[in-house]
DNA sequence: GAACATGGTGTCATTACATCA
DNA sequence: AGTGATGTAATGACACCATGT
């Protein structure tokens, strides 16, 4: 992702918003902040542990608390799908289900979501999946989508600004260039007038090169004009 | 105190399903 | 009714960190 230095400093916008509540256990920081108070408060993982008979218990290894999550999962789409008003079809293994969350499930997500992007998982997960009749992992599962789905918009949004500014651009540099030319048909026409006539072979030969090289003489001048614009440090002289 | 194992949680990419036009 | 597009729940892989030994 080329944007994510960029997108740092603005996708923190939803993310400041917390004022966490329970003190000290939200993390902040969407990469990789795991939070020091947050951990192994264990209620050792209740629910995930749940699952206990299907998958018999192996040694647990970096791959069992994969599996123990995926079990974990199943566990719940089948108490969920049991416990609304999608069938279940009893077992018959054929493919992973979908719920759909309902209005009023997605709408306190939404809410808690707008408090805090990550949850404690300790808490807030068990408290949230308590109240939606969901289990630990679908809560889970459902912020890191939301996660995902905000930084997408980030993007985008991020992405049409920057074609914007792109495009201001472009303008501007088409707009200089043909200033610079009509100054110099107009710098041309002057001097053929009154210096042409009077320099030496020699100097005439390399007129062509005086648009790289000013004569420090006669210092040429731009008008007070607006050369270049920082979408990035001044947000009132470009249109976005 | 360093090294390692384990467990928990995060992101990211992807898959699979549900719904709609 | 069939189909492609879209939204999104779920999965898998991997990384990081904290804790325990």
């Amino acid at each position: 992702m080329g944007f994510h230095s960029f997108a740092a400093n603005t996708q923190l916008v939803l993310e400041l918003g917390l004022n966490s509540s329970s003190s000290a256990s939200i993390p902040q920081n969407p990469s990789k902040i795991s939070n020091p108070t947050t951990h192994h408060h264990h209620h050792p993982s209740l629910t995930l542990a749940l699952s206990g008979d299907s998958c018999g218990g192996s040694s647990f290894s970096n791959a069992s608390v994969k599996r123990e999550r995926e079990v974990a999962s199943e566990e719940s789409e089948r108490v969920n799908t049991s416990g609304t008003d999608q069938e279940d079809e009893d077992g018959s293994v054929s493919g992973r289900k979908k719920l759909r969350l309902t209005k009023a499930q997605s709408g306190l997500l939404e809410e808690a979501f707008k408090l805090h992007t990550n949850l404690n998982p300790q808490k807030q997960k068990q408290e949230l999946a308590k109240d939606l009749k969901l289990k630990p992992r679908q809560v889970e599962v459902w912020f890191q989508n939301r996660r995902a789905r905000t930084k997408l918009k980030q993007t985008e949004v991020e992405c049409d600004y920057l074609k914007k500014c792109c495009d201001t651009l472009k303008d501007e540099n088409r707009r200089l260039r043909q200033e610079v030319e009509e100054l110099k048909a107009e710098k041309v026409s002057t001097t053929s007038q009154t210096v042409y006539m009077q320099l030496p072979a020699a100097t005439l030969s390399m007129c062509p090169s005086y648009e790289h090289m000013p004569n420090p003489k006669t210092p040429f001048t731009m008008p007070p004009k607006p050369h270049f614009l920082n979408p990035f440090t001044t947000s009132s002289s470009a249109a976005c």
